[in-house]
Parts: structure tokens; sequence; C-alpha cells
RNA sequence: GGGCCGCUAGCUCAACUGGUAGAGCAGGGGACUUUUAAUCCCAAGGCACCGGGUUCGAGCCCCGGGCGGCCCA
């Protein structure tokens, strides 16, 4: 391209595209509106045809014709070379063609940018997946479904944001640093502080800390914040992720159930116009209330074994190698049921289901069940498939709180990463006096994919976990002298 | 971690049983006063992911490594 000269510092518009549309899109074909705009964008197709041009202009409302010619476009010459990914601003007449396209009659133009790599194929667009995840600014342009699913996801926390507040709920923000971590079985990913000399970690919950606030007096509370796992990547995991906890006092289980359907089928209905959806091709419907079914009643019907938390540890373990489930030394029976579960029944559910009561031993941080010993009142939603959350009946006491917690931490100690760690504050917090509360977690990428029948994380994530690529000069900050290899 | 598949021009993809790299689009030059993935003509474009090996000869076969995808634990 010859030298594009220098780029205005700004541009006055005063239509986008879809206003042009909205305004003017009912003149005849052939017929002039008689009303200049100024419209700008980037263009996605440049047609030159000797002494006219056509050009597809795109901005984020959509999209509109220019219309140059020879006669009435200044420098037109230099207009009808302009290349597909260009920024332009343009002014002038809104007509129809006479072959009936809504036009910008271009008198006076201006370009913005320069695009000095190509858009790829003009057809089929960018198809390769890594490209377009780490390229997203390329996918958003390419792929037009791209920017509707993110479209969707900010609509969609918007939307939550309001649903919760209309009901009395408040909305805060708790660390992000936690020096112990806590609120989930989980790998931390740890970090450090130079001027307290401290390790912190990216916190994997942020459970511990909206409890506090429950104890000091936020009866309904809730955080919408970024989380981070140590983990492995796959359809259903980012390393880090945007999770949704909301606590509301002297509620239980049953009662964030009820709150779980109606939040998620009303967001539905508002952002896909309907609770009946379709994800995969296959039917869900999200209308309430969902049925709610014991982990135990799911494992007898789709595994076809019947087993209870009160079974002894040989016998389960006997179940779960008839079914071809490893077990692994030292698991108690709770986490040998819960083993069995995830691997013959959870893949199996389609939903929406709420999967109730867990094992105790593999939820410490919930309410021992009012009347099944050796659980506790939690439950998992399930749609499409997707585990969407988790939510139980907090545990307040601080007394079973400490002895769980204490349990974790030999397991952790022993070796278990996953493991939580005492927390002294929160069981001071606990002491101090927590009413009944139901908490509820849900994982706001996983609720987009729902929404925008999106198969896979890394598609509702705008910039998602990668590794660097080749040569990549962006891998962070060179480390502090004296630190990193040689030694 | 295991299995399978892929990596060729800026993008999307080809090439018989191994014979020395091809198209569309984009980009460059030219024609064209109503295009809609415009059309037509011309020219250009490649360290085939990287490194070894087999062979007269490797995009293709073998080994190692890298990155990605899908499936499984």
């Amino acid at each position: 391209m010859t030298d594009p000269g220098p780029v205005p510092y700004s541009f006055e518009r005063t239509h986008d595209a879809a206003s042009v549309r909205d305004q003017f899109g009912s003149i005849a074909q052939g017929e002039e509106s008689g009303v200049e705009v100024s419209v700008a964008g980037r263009l996605m197709l440049n047609r030159p045809q000797g002494k006219l041009a056509f050009a597809e202009l795109r901005d984020s409302s959509g999209s509109i014709q220019l219309f140059a010619g020879a006669g009435w476009t200044e420098d037109f010459e230099r207009f009808s070379r302009l290349s597909l990914g260009d920024w332009v601003g343009a002014g002038g007449e809104v007509v129809k063609t006479r072959k009936g396209e809504l036009s910008v009659k271009v008198r006076s133009w201006a370009l913005l940018a320069e695009a000095r790599r190509g858009f790829g194929d003009k057809w089929r667009g960018v198809t390769d997946i890594d490209t377009r995840s780490r390229q997203r600014y390329v996918d958003l342009w390419a792929n037009p479904g791209t920017r509707r699913v993110f479209l969707l996801r900010s609509r969609l926390v918007s939307a939550m944001r309001r649903w919760l507040e209309d009901r009395g709920f408040v909305e805060v923000e708790t660390p992000v640093f936690h020096p112990i971590p806590g609120g989930a079985t989980a790998r931390p990913f740890v970090t450090h502080h130079n001027a307290l000399d401290l390790d912190l970690y990216l916190r994997i919950a942020t459970e511990l800390y909206l409890k506090r606030l429950v104890v000091g007096g936020f009866e309904k509370v809730f955080e919408i914040g970024r989380t981070f796992r140590n983990e492995g990547i796959g359809y259903r995991w980012n390393p880090e992720f945007t999770m949704l906890e909301a606590y509301q006092a002297y509620a239980d289980y049953t009662d964030m159930m009820e709150l779980t359907e109606s939040m998620v089928s009303d967001l539905a209905v508002e952002l896909c116009g309907s609770a009946k959806l379709v994800y995969r091709g296959r039917p869900l419907d999200l209308t309430p209330p969902w049925p709610r079914a014991t982990m135990y009643d799911l494992i007898g019907e789709h595994a076809g074994v019947g087993v209870d938390v009160q079974m002894p540890v040989e016998e389960l373990a006997g179940v779960a190698a008839g079914l071809e489930v490893p077990v692994e030394k030292g698991w108690g029976p709770g986490k040998i049921v819960l083993e069995i579960y995830e691997k013959t029944t959870e893949r199996e559910l389609w939903g929406p289901v709420f999967v109730c009561d867990y094992p105790q031993e593999v939820s410490p941080l919930a309410r021992p069940h009012r009347s099944k010993p050796g659980l506790v009142e939690r439950f998992e939603p399930i749609a499409a498939g997707l585990e969407l959350g988790n939510a139980f009946s907090e545990l307040t006491d601080p007394e079973i709180q400490r002895q769980v917690l204490e349990a974790q931490a030999r397991a952790r100690s022993a070796g278990d990463e996953e493991a939580m760690a005492v927390d002294e504050d929160f069981l001071r917090a606990l002491e101090h006096g927590m009413p009944p509360t139901g908490g509820l977690g849900i994982g706001i990428d996983r609720l987009v994919m729902l929404l925008a029948d999106v198969h896979h994380i890394r598609d509702v994530i705008l910039f998602p976990t990668l590794r660097p690529e080749q040569g990549d000069q962006a891998q962070g900050p060179a480390p502090a002298q004296g630190d990193a290899e040689g030694a």
C-alpha cells in the first residue's frame, strides 16, 4: 500500500450502521434521502469497479455499504485502493442504490487506521481454533458469532447482578490474595509478597470471606469474581474462571435450590427469550421446578448398584471394583461413593436436576443432614451434563467446623494438596455466631456455555489460558536479579 | 498420563502406490459507472512445525522433539 499519511486524532460520526438502517431503511430503491451522515468502522469488503466502488463498513452495531464514485468522492483513486481491514470514517448522503442496498454515498472520507496484516479468507474467515483463541482481536472480526457470545456473556453478568440486587443481595469484593487457601478442595496458585515476605495464594473460592460477612451482618451477600485453580485445562476447565457466590442468612439448601432454578430460568428467558433451550442439538428445559434426586438414587439408577454411605469401606471398594472405578488407599466410604458417582453417573445426567445429599467426608464446609447420618445438605445443579455449581446449608457450628478442618489439615500434611487448611480467623468468626445460612456457587463461564450453546470453555473466555507461542517475547518480566537459572 | 488425528503461501485447503509444490481468497499491477463471496487479464508469493534417519530421490516412510485438536483415565 502507498504511504497512508498521517491519521487523524479523532473522527466525528453522527450515526452508526444500525441507526442509519433504522432511520433510512425504508427509502426506495434508487432514492436519495437528502440527509448527510458520517459513519466509521472497519472495511470488511471493497469492490472497486472502475469509476465506482462499493465497500462494506462494519462497526459495533452492524454493517452499512459505502458507495463511492469518481464523480462525487474526494480522492476516489485512493479510496478504491483501500484494503480489507482498514478503519475508515466517511461522510455523505444516505441513498439506496439501484440494486436496493442502503448506502452512504461517500463525499469525504478519512483513513483512520491501516490494516497491515490480512484478515484471512474472505469467505471462511479464520477457523483455526488456536489462532482464534490467541488472536481474539482477529476472531472477533472474522467470526461474527464470537462477538455474539461475548455480548451475551456481558449481558448475562449484568442481568445476574440486577436479579440479585432486586432481591436484596449486596455485592461485595473480597481479597484475591489469601494467606490460607480455603473454601474449596483444589490446588491453589502461589505467589509472594516481597515487602511482607509472605507467600500468598490466589483464591480458589470466595466462600470463607463471604461467610465472615454474614457473621458481620450482611444477610444477603454475593460476589462475582475471578477464581483460580491450579489444575488441568479442558472443555470445562480454565485455570482462571468466574464464579458467583451468594449467601443468604436464615435460608437452607432447599431455599438455594429455589433461588438457583428461578435465577437461571429467568436469565435464560431474558437473554435467550425462553427457558426452553437447545444444547448440542438436544432440548433442555430450564423451567422450574427442577427435579431433585439424591446421589444414591442416581447411582442406583445409572450404575445399577445400591450404595450407602453407611456401608463398610471394604464392601464399597468391592462395588467400585465391580464397576471398574479405581479406588486409592486411604479413601473413606464417602470418597468412594463420590468417585463411583463421578465415574458412572454424572456423565449420564442431562438435567436440569439437583443432585442432593453428598457424603460428609467430601463436604468439609456443609452442614450435616438433618435426618440422614453421614450425609450433608448439599446439592449440585446439573444442566446439559454440565456441573453448574455447588451449594449447601452452611456449616455454622465452630466446634464441628474445627474438627472437620483439622482432619483436612492432617490429610494436607499427609500430601493431599487439595485438602483444606485450618483457618483460625474463620473459626473465630464462627465463634462470634453465624446464623443458619444457605450458600450457592455458580460457574459463570459454564452458564454462558449453556445459554450460548457453546461447547468449550475457551470459547466463552476472551483470552483463555494457553501455552505461550514459541519465540513469544511476551513471557513476562525478567526475573529479579539473582533469580532463575544459574545458582 | 494414555490413544488417535493434524501442522504445506497471509487465510482456507489440495497433490496417485515416495518422483522434486497447486488452487481459491487476501495482498500487488491492469480493465470495468450499480456491486452483493462482483467479473476478467497479468505478475508475485513456500526453510512443507523443528531435528535426525531410510532412499538415487521424502510433503508423503521411520525415530525424537514442539504445538494444537478430539477421545479416554
